[in-house]
DNA sequence: TTGCCCATGTAATACGTTACATGATTTC
DNA sequence: GAAATCATGTAACGTATTACATGGGCAA
């Protein structure tokens, strides 16, 4: 279901797009919120095409097909961002490692921690970098784009991560003996 | 993969337990960093035992399997531990919505907001009262229980959902036009 | 004896990842 | 003409959810 809502919400707002497109964005765009690849989307794409939330309107080269957005598509987005309460399967294994850690040793955990931390990092570059396009998108156009609000939450939400790691390594070291 | 070390790691540090066990752990412990329940438990249970990471030691009343954590399984946990790199694939229906709010009228997107932050506040609830527990056992065995750090880390992503959600919900009151 | 919790399993379906497979168009 | 990128699809496998199915033990 959700696939198919991140779908129609890129259309909607974007415009007529294919298969390909879509998958793009997914990568660079919608990626810090939903991931899927293009085995994922196509078939989607048909069964949504199918069940009348989008049409082939036109076709461009290499059999290229561009999808546009029906109304009932809108109808579909909206309902279920004003209806469908957001359930939260938590699932993530840099969570479970945290879980786990005091299975480790002092020392491993630290290294554990110390690896987290660069990728942690890495990733707040990558979000940083794409919130200055946002930022320079906003000061054109006048009104925030797609994901503008997500992207603020996910820099939030790192910035976090590196907090607690700098905590949990500073009490680490400090007290080795009580784990 | 994920599933069979988190039941590994709940087996090592909590000693011998049944699937019926292990599945109420899933629910009042590991809940916040993985979920899994007894229709998934069970056969990993059985795959787990084929491959020779835990044993079934004892058999209580109405068919009850105590398993016991093998060598090989301590083993596998460790090496999951401080070899495996997380792979966190996002997927959160909370950030899709957000990610998509700026299809809705302000109206609705404030709706939309006050709606998640009351789920936000009964989690953060949730997992503060855990930490109590937490507090408790840690006062009285004098080392840290497994989950100690997950849940410090889940306390502070809710914290920050929190404040983010505040944060969003003024600037959309204050500026509803650049939307 | 009725209802609740303990306790284990399977089946159907849905969702997601990796690998396989193919071919057109553009760019160097 | 070789390589990169555009462009679409399917198959096999693995993981996760929901529903179905069954029965023992204990307490009111």
């Amino acid at each position: 279901m959700s696939l198919r809502i991140a779908l129609l919400g890129l259309l909607s707002f974007f415009g007529p797009a294919s298969g390909y497109d879509l998958t793009k964005k997914f990568e660079l765009s919608i990626n810090h919120v939903w991931q899927a690849g293009h085995s994922q989307i196509y078939p989607e794409l048909g069964k949504m095409a199918t069940d009348g939330l989008i049409t082939v309107e036109a076709e461009g080269p290499r059999g290229r097909k561009i999808y546009t957005i029906t109304p009932e598509g809108t109808a579909e987005v909206h309902r279920w961002m004003v209806e469908h309460v957001p359930a939260e399967p938590m699932r993530s294994e840099g969570a479970l490692q945290a879980f786990l850690l005091p299975v480790l040793e002092p020392q491993e955990a630290l290294a554990v921690l110390a690896r987290l931390r660069a990728s942690t990092q890495a990733k707040l570059e990558g979000l940083e970098a794409l919130q200055q396009v946002h930022h320079r998108r906003r000061a054109e156009t006048g009104h925030v784009n797609l994901g503008h609000y997500s992207l603020e939450l996910g820099i939030m939400h790192t910035r976090t991560t590196l907090a607690w790691l700098e905590n949990t390594m500073a009490e680490i070291e400090s007290e080795p003996a009580a784990r």
